[in-house]
DNA sequence: AACTCAGTCAACCGCCCTCAG
DNA sequence: CCTGAGGGCGGTTGACTGAGT
């Protein structure tokens, strides 16, 4: 069931907002703030427009402090590494880039991050794939296919700040995998198999086959095409790795506290522990952090927080930041994608990130809460 | 100069959540 | 508890722009 409109769509004034209106809105607001009301605001200010328009122009445009465009490579960071942890949650990034907007950094995510990042790697596994004379991932590769959602998108570039490449890399390991249902287990392993057989459809727009005809090329989107398929294991398009199945699998890196009681049992791979592997620099050391009860003390009893609670405990990422940096600013600057600096990455950010992002909090009751990675 | 096409981004849409009555 | 209004948010649209031909 839908809900009324807010306003009178047929009557009020759409479509881009002129000097005039934008100033009427900005003085009263300056003057007399919103009055807790944005659907009455436009009446007692004689504007023709939808109060959610309004809020909108306010929000995202007319706000003292806005910054548009001329992004930092500090910001490009945090947005990645938010992004990865949290997923599209456009607003609690926001949080964290003063005077930046959702939509702008959405907009900039969407139209600009994504491919400088996403595209960084499938050249290289495009060059990649052509130096090994592999005829079929060269046709693959132009055919500009593809298969994506947000959890492929998330867990493509956290394979990637990991180092995916290396045989023995946490995601190429099962028996380094947190414990995890059957089914999400099966779900990754023919997830990870075709991202490693066929990395070259991954992030490619198509045209969809349902493009609306009053604008085909608008009709850019990712997803499943029959090319992908041909390449996917018969079983993977039964096995859809969803949003909740990533952050379920980050929850589970997570909570890992120790390896006996965590990890998925040691397949017969020749080596006896996961301390071993890690000897065996397969793997960087673990890294455990401990958080002080403190500074995740954001939850509130009923799991959400307010905008300044947002703002004022997510200041640890101002530590992650730096740790991040090195890594995303290594693929930002080389040419070529290197698996060597990308395995220098150190996730305790991104894993931190994340399990602050579980809001929002699932977790975190009480004491330490000890992040192994 | 005219046209096509892809990229950008402001604005809109519609769903979900919260909260007051 | 139920309902509806308003706010918040992520996804999408479409006008605009500039590069390429």
């Amino acid at each position: 069931m839908g809900r009324a409109p807010c306003c009178d769509k047929a009557s009020v004034k759409r479509g881009p907002w002129s000097a005039e209106e934008d100033a009427k809105l900005k003085d009263y607001i300056e003057k007399n703030g919103t009055g807790g009301n944005w659907i009455a605001l436009p009446q007692k200010i004689g504007l023709n427009r939808c109060g959610k328009s309004c809020r909108l122009r306010w929000l995202n445009y007319l706000r003292p402090n806005i910054k548009h465009g001329g992004f930092s490579e500090e910001e490009d960071n945090l947005i990645c590494s938010l992004y990865i942890s949290i997923g599209s949650r456009w607003s609690i990034i926001a949080a964290q880039l003063p005077g930046r907007t959702d939509n702008d950094i959405k907009n900039y995510w969407n139209t600009k991050l994504k491919k400088k990042l996403l595209g960084r790697r499938r050249q290289s596994l495009l060059n990649r794939s052509s130096t090994t004379g592999n005829a079929n991932s060269s046709n693959d590769a132009t055919s500009s296919q593809a298969l994506s959602s947000s959890a492929l998108e998330r867990l493509q570039l956290h394979m990637q700040l990991q180092n995916l490449q290396g045989p023995f890399s946490f995601y190429n390991n099962p028996a380094l995998w947190p414990k995890v249902p059957p089914l999400l287990n099966e779900k990754m392993t023919q997830t990870l198999k075709f991202l490693n057989e066929s990395p070259h459809l991954l992030m490619q727009p198509t045209l969809s086959n349902s493009s609306s005809p009053k604008n085909d090329q608008k009709a850019t989107t990712y997803e499943s095409s029959p090319a992908a398929s041909r390449s996917t294991p018969s079983d993977f398009a039964n096995l859809s790795f969803s949003d909740a199945d990533f952050n379920e699998l980050v929850n589970s890196m997570t909570n890992c506290v120790s390896s006996s009681d965590c990890y998925a049992p040691l397949p017969d791979i020749g080596v006896d522990s996961i301390d071993q592997l890690n000897r065996g620099q397969f793997l960087p050391d673990p890294l455990i952090q401990t958080v002080p009860d403190d500074s995740l003390n954001y939850k509130k009893s009923d799991g959400s927080m307010s905008q300044q609670n947002q703002v004022d405990e997510f200041d640890c990422f101002k530590d992650m930041d730096s740790n991040s940096r090195d890594t995303l600013q290594a693929l930002w600057h080389d040419d070529e994608y290197n698996a060597q600096s990308a395995s220098s990455w150190d996730s305790a950010s991104v894993l931190l990130c994340e399990g602050i992002s579980q809001d929002f909090g699932l977790r975190y009751s009480s004491g330490y809460k000890p992040t192994v990675l």
